[in-house]
Parts: structure tokens; sequence; C-alpha cells
DNA sequence: AATATCATTTAGAATCATTCTAATTATCAC
DNA sequence: GTGATAATTAGAATGATTCTAAATGATATT
């Protein structure tokens, strides 16, 4: 992504927080900043680091407070992991596919030339088009069940804590 | 799936868990059973629940041991999330679809006939296809990097902790 | 500029799934 | 039966995340 891309991301990101009415103080810009800072898809704690360069006295609370609020507008893609910390896309923040390295925790943006290759044998083309070892594909579709649409069919923008 | 796919399962489970050297306790032949016997991809209580009915002094450990043997094995696929319990799926040990619904939780397979809806139009084809209102997609290859390969190319069994 | 209001931030406690630990119990080979 | 080894246990420890109540900061109105 150029220069002038991630200066667009991040005045969408400001503008997003705006039209939420919440203020985007010096450490949320800063935030913003360190999570477009970089490919690396960081956690809570490293931009927890990041944002502290800056601004030393900066809590915890803070940064997991910003991120819920990027969350419901929709202006961060949180990929998810149960042993871990989870880690953020700032950049591309719809569903995209990703490549995590089990060894070193490296999260990836799997390039988009890539994206229909999980035709026929999914795990080789990946990892033959990657130079990755590839062992395991997660593909999960996240929504509202037809019970609970029946159920609640006006709460679609509810959800449950998954 | 038939009845005797699953009781086939089941044996092809405790076989695995024999060849591995681990003897197939009581315990662990009904942990086996609990796991198999629905399509909920049952939580770690879950199973716990299930076994303790059967014997009631059981720890939560026995499950959370004899749960990582079968990870270990390929035994059974886990389902990470973040924000809630595991969920684990041994009828189909091997990386497949699934459809979450994060109002109550449930965690379908997805008919493999909907296994290619997802090239065009993914989250509307698969919203109509299954009745679930799909806001998210999750599509995620787990491997070792090709930084990672070079830096320890024998050990392709050993992981981190993602 | 002073004040009142409301959002933001903070430190630390609480939560919850999971893992670890050290001790106990069961199983198996001899 | 005895000893070696694996399985199981209860409870403590861990670690990411969320909650809470108090303190601080920003903003609008006067």
């Amino acid at each position: 992504m150029r220069e002038s891309g991630l200066e667009l991301r991040l005045a969408e990101m400001k503008a997003a927080l705006r039209d939420r009415g919440v203020v985007v103080t010096r450490k949320r810009a800063k935030l913003l900043e360190v999570l477009l800072a970089s490919d690396r898809h960081p956690s809570v704690s490293e931009i927890h680091e990041g944002v502290r360069a800056a601004y030393p006295g900066t809590s915890l609370a803070t940064i997991y407070n910003t991120i819920e609020i990027l969350k419901e507008t929709g202006q961060v893609l949180e990929i998810e992991f149960s042993a871990s910390a989870n880690r953020y896309d700032g950049r591309i923040p719809v569903s995209h596919p990703h490549l995590v390295c089990l060894q070193c925790e490296k999260v990836e943006d799997m390039d988009g030339a890539m994206d229909g290759a999980a035709q026929h044998h999914p795990l080789d083309r990946v990892s033959r088009a990657t130079g990755y070892e590839i062992v395991r594909l997660r593909t999960d579709y996240y929504g509202t069940c037809p019970e609970c649409l029946s159920a609640s069919p006006l709460l679609s923008g509810e959800r449950g804590c998954l």
C-alpha cells in the first residue's frame, strides 16, 4: 500500500470515530498510527508499546477501549487466537485471508492473487505459492443463524460474545 | 453421517490413541463417545459434563489432557475462539468450513455443496444458501513460514503456541 | 476566563479458559 | 503380590481480556 493509501486510511478511521461521536484524542490518534504503521497485524500489547513510546502513561485499558470502538465501527479486523493474544488489521478491515506461522506467530496478508487457490489442492497450492508449509486451513463464516434471526428479527446489530 | 460411520470413526480414534502408546481408559472411551455423539462441536466443559454423567469424579484436567493427545494425533479439529471456549470436531478432524452463529454460539458444519460458493459474492451466496445472515468470513492458512523453515528445517513437527 | 457537564483515562481487581504441579490412584508386566 | 509406569486429581498459576470506581481532561455555555 502506498503512503497516500495509508494517509487516506488514517483519515477514514478518524472520520469514522468522529461520526460515532467519540473524540479522536492524541492517544487515540497515536494508536491509529501504530495500528497502521506495520503490516505485522499487531496485538494489543504491541500497540500499547507503540503508544507508550509517545505517551508513557497510557494504560492498557485505553487500548482495549479504543480497539473495541474500532471493531464496532468496522474499522479494524480482529484475528482471534485462543492460545495467544488477538491480532488486529487496520489496513484492510474487512474479511480477507491470512497466512499464520505457527512457529514465529507471524500473521501476513495472503496476496490477493492467491484468493482463488483453495479450489483443488488448497493446502498444496498455497504452500507452493507462498513458501509456507501449510498444515491447516480455517474457513469459518460468522453471522446469525435462522433460528436466532426469527427469535429476534430486529436485532441484527446485536451479537453474543463469540 | 450414518451410525456405522460413527462406529468406524470411534474405532479409528481408539486405534490412533493405542498407536500413540496411550491406553484407552473407560473415561477416555466415554470422552470419545461424547465427542462423537452430537454435531454440536462441543466445548471442553460440555464434554466434561457428558463424561461426568457416567463417571462423576472426572476432573477437567483429564478432558484437557485427552483432547491435547487427540489434537497431537490429528483426531480432533480445534475451532478456536478467544472470547469463549474452544469447540471441537471429532467427526471430521480435518480442515473444513463452519457456520458460526454469533448470537447463540452454535457451530455447524457447512454443507459440502457450499464449499465452492466463496467465489464471487461469498457472503451473499452463503447467506442465501444457508439462511444465516453472514457478516464475516475467516479464511486463514496455518503452517510454518519460509524463514522458520530455513531456521529449523528438520522440526516440521514442532510448533509454537498459536 | 470560570464552571458545569460529559467523555476519557487510569490502576487495579475480577473473570474465565486453559495450563501447570505435585500428590494420589490405577494398570500392567513380571 | 510388587514395582514401574501411566492416568487422574484438586487446586494453584497463568495470561488475555473485561470491569469498576475514581480521577482527569475537554467542551460548551455563560
